[in-house]
DNA sequence: GTATACATACACTCTTGAATGTATGTAAGT
DNA sequence: ACTTACATACATTCAAGAGTGTATGTATAC
């Protein structure tokens, strides 16, 4: 065949990669094979193996084509200066879950690395991503809360730790469950007035 | 071979399932297949062929073994009946955040349920399952909230049934990522106290 | 004697990885 | 500017294994 230049070579990888996330939504990661997608992106397997080694490396590529975007612009958590206010983290959050809603990407590569991947074997570098994700945003979020105990603005109850673990729990919940019927409720609506109700909790003294 | 009696039987049937729980969760459920699982077992593909239709129904049976009881006793959300108070409500899932740490067949299921399964083709009948089990609490956590607005118990700020999604996804969201990272946390001491946060925040007027 | 509770054997499909083919882009040499 | 030499970007083919479903065997419980 005609071999490509480069920049067609780049968009050939690119379809390989949207592909990959429409098939892997469908079918399941485990359950979609390389012929797959390269049948529904019009390629054969051959170009697929000449862009990734396998399909764990065009699932992780797959991945940070959309988590790496993301951690660079810091929006995951909102943070990661040595200090914001618990607004800003608030909006922070808030602001992804609007991300997901609004990019269809964003939503669909959520979509499958929540409940279209097995966290096994090879795919555990997911799990891996998604736990140190979790780990920075939590350090990130416990500072956040414990600025906001030393000026007062939170009291003294519940370990700040915790309250962040609670944070990022009621966060990935969300998510979650919104992937799991999307027509069930407006993410962005019940997500902001959840978050606010949690940290009303936080601010009130017991 | 010999053939069993009837209870030899039905011991050979737990026996596949309980191997299936510690394979599923080992290798993911379309990561194992049922010869592994036989193996494993000390049988052949023909007993798990005898006991069940296929892998699908394989699994299904596992997912019942754990939730039919789950659902009977009705401690998934700790309520079915027409009315209950927040705090047998909060007890109520407590109580399954305790089950979930105790009972390690129970924590394996959730974490196969969790992590290790793709919600896709025949597997969807979880995502159902979950769907539906998730409904149900819905609407027992939103009449729960309901009636303390009524009572006053719970000023008129956010709308029962987000409240009550915001209480749902704190949970899933716990336990999610309390399977991710067993060591992280301690599920039952830091879920009680970010429930209380949370249900405090509900009871707070804005 | 017959249905049961498995084990064994077989045929078939699907998928993978690698090997090979091939035609063009591209840079270096002249 | 034109050729040469090689790398690139795929397509095609092939061998091998793994997994599935089914059919059949078989000894025993009932």
């Amino acid at each position: 065949m005609v071999r490509r230049t480069k920049v067609e070579a780049q968009a050939t990888r690119s379809r390989i990669l949207d592909t990959a996330e429409l098939v892997f939504e469908q079918r399941g990661v485990s359950g979609t094979s390389l012929g797959e997608i390269a049948k529904v992106a019009g390629l054969t397997r051959g170009a697929i193996y000449w862009h990734f080694e396998d399909k764990a490396d065009l699932f992780n590529a797959m991945m940070e084509r959309v988590t790496l975007p993301l951690e660079e612009t810091d929006d995951a958590c909102g943070f990661k200066g040595p200090d914001i206010t618990l607004s800003q983290m608030r909006s922070g959050f808030v602001d992804v879950l609007r991300r997901v809603m609004t990019d269809p990407q964003m939503r669909r590569v959520f979509d499958i690395a929540t409940h279209k991947v097995e966290y096994v074997g090879e795919m555990n570098a997911v799990r891996q991503r998604h736990l140190a994700m979790r780990n920075g945003c939590l350090t990130g979020v416990e500072r956040a809360l414990k600025r906001a105990v030393r000026s007062g603005e939170v009291p003294k109850g519940i370990a700040p730790r915790h309250a962040a673990i609670g944070l990022l729990a009621l966060f990935d919940g969300l998510l979650q469950n919104w992937m799991l019927d999307r027509d069930g409720f407006d993410l962005l609506r019940v997500g902001g007035q959840v978050f606010d109700a949690y940290l009303r909790g936080l601010t009130t003294p017991a």
